[in-house]
DNA sequence: ATTTATGCAAATCCTTTGCAAATCT
DNA sequence: AGATTTGCAAAGGATTTGCATAAAT
């Protein structure tokens, strides 16, 4: 049966734990102790992440508050569900970042170090609707990766292997 | 030991397999059959195309031509490495496409029909440029794909799933 | 004759799933 | 109580790898 909640309805100004409540109850799911200690986990700090580092972070935290591989990889997903977490896939892995209240931005992704460099750019929602404008296609996100070497990478002689030119 | 191979040294007039040989000859590699098979039908088609879908191609030439899975994966990678093939990862498969004598250009994703249509955008390369001086970034490359439904699948109604936007 | 590549099957990595027990409402 | 969720371990899918054999230089 479809869900009634709808985007417009997003309450900004609720906490993301209370956010995700109130997306569990408007799908009648239940709110549970592994559901929410992982949300808090997850808010409590802003880099990007993925499953196994969430997992071993969850481990750490008080015994009587871990949570199984299966429950986190379930939770992340409800949480992409949700609006909470956006998720991309990276060349090996996939990762997560906050989205809820989050302003949309895009990456600039270092091949050496890995990191990951977020920007903002308004013209690039402009080039992305004109385009798709002209092939009758109705958007409904987008992802902007670029990739390269980043200011304290450039400093040693950049590797050249088109093996991780994909992402 | 480092090869002396660089991107300004190709030759734009060759074909996909005579740039291929030259690749593998100026990294000391052999020119085996089964290599000239793979890059014989990858070049057969235009589509985008996953490693198994290839495979199955490969299983359909004739009967001394055929490739095992393995060596399907491994020259897959040397053809991304060679600069013939791009790779990217989509929610579920990593898709290949042509590289070699093709401009340069991204994608629509259609998230219902998984189709990818084309676009070519120079505006997009300014606004990397300019985002990527502003981090003092040294880019090699980018990955723009925009998500939605195409023009075929919006007579549908849409599907919701935040699960799906991340590709 | 050497050295590299292939094919096979086993191994790996990441993620999902079945199911009994535990936990919510 | 009744239904959903959890945890465990097993299953899955895609890709990689070890190693003996085959092929290229």
């Amino acid at each position: 049966m479809a869900s009634t909640f709808e985007l417009s309805d997003v309450n900004v100004s609720l906490t993301p734990l209370e956010r995700f409540e109130e997306f569990l109850q408007s799908r009648g799911m239940r709110i549970t102790k592994p559901r929410r200690v992982i949300v808090t986990e997850v808010f409590s700090r802003h880099e990007h992440f993925d499953a196994e580092e969430l997992l071993i972070r969850m481990q750490q935290v008080a015994s009587d508050a871990k949570v199984s591989r299966a429950t986190v990889y379930r939770t992340l997903s409800e949480l992409v569900n949700a609006g909470l977490l956006r998720q991309m896939t990276l060349s090996t892995r996939t990762v997560y970042e906050h989205d809820y209240g989050y302003p949309q931005h895009d990456h600039l992704y270092c091949q050496k170090c890995e990191k990951l460099i977020e920007f903002h750019s308004p013209e690039l929602n402009e080039i992305r609707d004109a385009v798709a404008k002209k092939h009758n296609f109705n958007v409904t996100g987008h992802r902007f990766l670029v990739t390269g070497l980043c200011e304290d990478c450039r400093r040693r002689p950049p590797r050249r292997d088109r093996r991780l030119d994909h992402v």
